[in-house]
RNA sequence: CGAGGCGGUCGGAUGGCCGCGCGUCGCGGGGCAACCCGUCGGCGUGAGGAAAGUCCGAGCUCCACAGCGCAGGGUAGCGGGUAACUCCCGUCCGCCGAGAGGCGAGGACCAGCGCCACAGUGACGAUGCCGACCGAGCCUUCGGGCUCGGUUUGGAGUGAAACGCGGCAAGCUCUACCCGGAGCAAGGCCAAAUAGGAGGGCGCAGCCCGGUUCGCCGGGCGACAGGCGCGCUGCCCAGCCCUCGGGUCGGCCGCAUGAGCCGUCGGGUGACCGGCGGCCCCAGAUGGAUGGCCAUCGCCGUGCUACCGCGAGGCGGCGCGGCACAGAACUCGGCUUACAGGCCGCGCUCGCUGA
RNA sequence: GGGCCCGUAGCUCAAUGGCAGAGCAGCUGACUCUUAAUCAGCGGGUUGAAGGUUCAAGUCCUUCCGGGCUCA
């Protein structure tokens, strides 16, 4: 479920960028047939526990809207600083917004 | 009782639902096999005392290497511990503290070089002031006074230090001892596609012109075989096939049993060493596994409040917020730094009080 | 994970161990109708932090903090 320093490259040059307040998202459509996720934690959020915790949550996040996810996509999601003090609804909230924008989430579903 | 000192130790607990890494067993699939794969299920297991900083020291791996020296880097009372150390223990000396105790790169100005600002006569080259002493000259009321030169056993003053075998080596240096270089992105193995390399095999047709050292070379014409999946047309070209080694993407190993932990006995002032017995063997990721939601308890802060007490306060109930520093990445031994809140020990210290 | 470098005024940089400076920028004044330029003057620093060596430390030593580069 995650991706290669090719793939990030990849996602850096031709990605479609959204962002709110606590994350932002690179999508590329891909031929593989699978969706895949990259998280991407810079050194501006804190300290190595800290960026851990949120690389977790947002693991979390992304575990509980599997089913309704569209195959063939890779996804690079950026923390942004405000996530440190957000919970886990609201983390969830952001995620399923940007992802329904790319069009990763199925429309039913949403 | 209060204030401290030293040493050691813990660093939230229990449970529910969902989820993750690794190991193992089962199931299913692939393969002759070794083994590999997973939308699956069961069981087991899963961060620290600093995992951190990367400041030292080792193991391990590759490279280099006859020996010795030079260069470069490091260490520095003395003795011991250790695989090793800049670490640890003991002890002497110096400094700090009222004390328990703490801190210390603590060898040598012997050889050479350098530095010692300001102040001060003078900072290693010396001699200015007062005084004392010696000598010479002048004056004299014969008590002595003045001037000049010399000496330094005294004094004042400056300064961190004042002539003394000066001080400074965390200045160069000297002395003694130690050190080869890189680092697990080390290094090893397996190994696509494309291109290129080596070896072998197969295949081709020659003719003409020019040059020639008679080995061949250059140009032109041509097209059997070969290639474009096959046939024809057409087009292309000197190759085509096999084997081997290097090597990129990628994968696997290195990769977790170790200077290991616990208990006990003995030796030693101690660091530590030795014997015996036991051990659930206790993380192994590779975009990097410990999380999400919740309950109960514990601790801390804070607000309201019942009760007890003259009072400082004590002891309950309820609500809200918080629970430190911090996340393994080849592995150990140290050091340093960060850290809420505790616990234990001392035949350690000081103060007050009581017997 | 490993290796290496840097840190002085707002910015760019100096300073044999001996009172921390230069240029630009800033402020004040002059010149000008005004601005720019020019001239005169002024302020501004825990030398990243803390210990140590020294009579004396930006400089020497140790430990931290912050920033940057690099590897296949």
């Amino acid at each position: 479920m995650l991706a290669r320093p090719r793939d990030f490259e990849a996602l850096q040059e031709r990605g479609a960028i959204r962002s709110n307040a606590l994350l932002a998202a690179r999508t590329l459509r891909t031929e593989n047939g699978i969706t895949r996720f990259g998280l991407a934690t810079g050194r501006t959020l804190g300290s190595a526990v800290v960026r851990n915790r949120v690389r977790r949550r947002l693991r979390e996040a992304i575990r509980s809207m599997l089913p309704s996810l569209r195959p063939g996509w890779d996804v690079l999601l950026i923390a942004r600083p405000a996530i440190l003090g957000a919970d886990h609804q609201a983390v969830m909230q952001a995620l399923r917004r940007l992802l329904a924008k790319g069009g990763v989430l199925d429309e039913e579903v949403r």
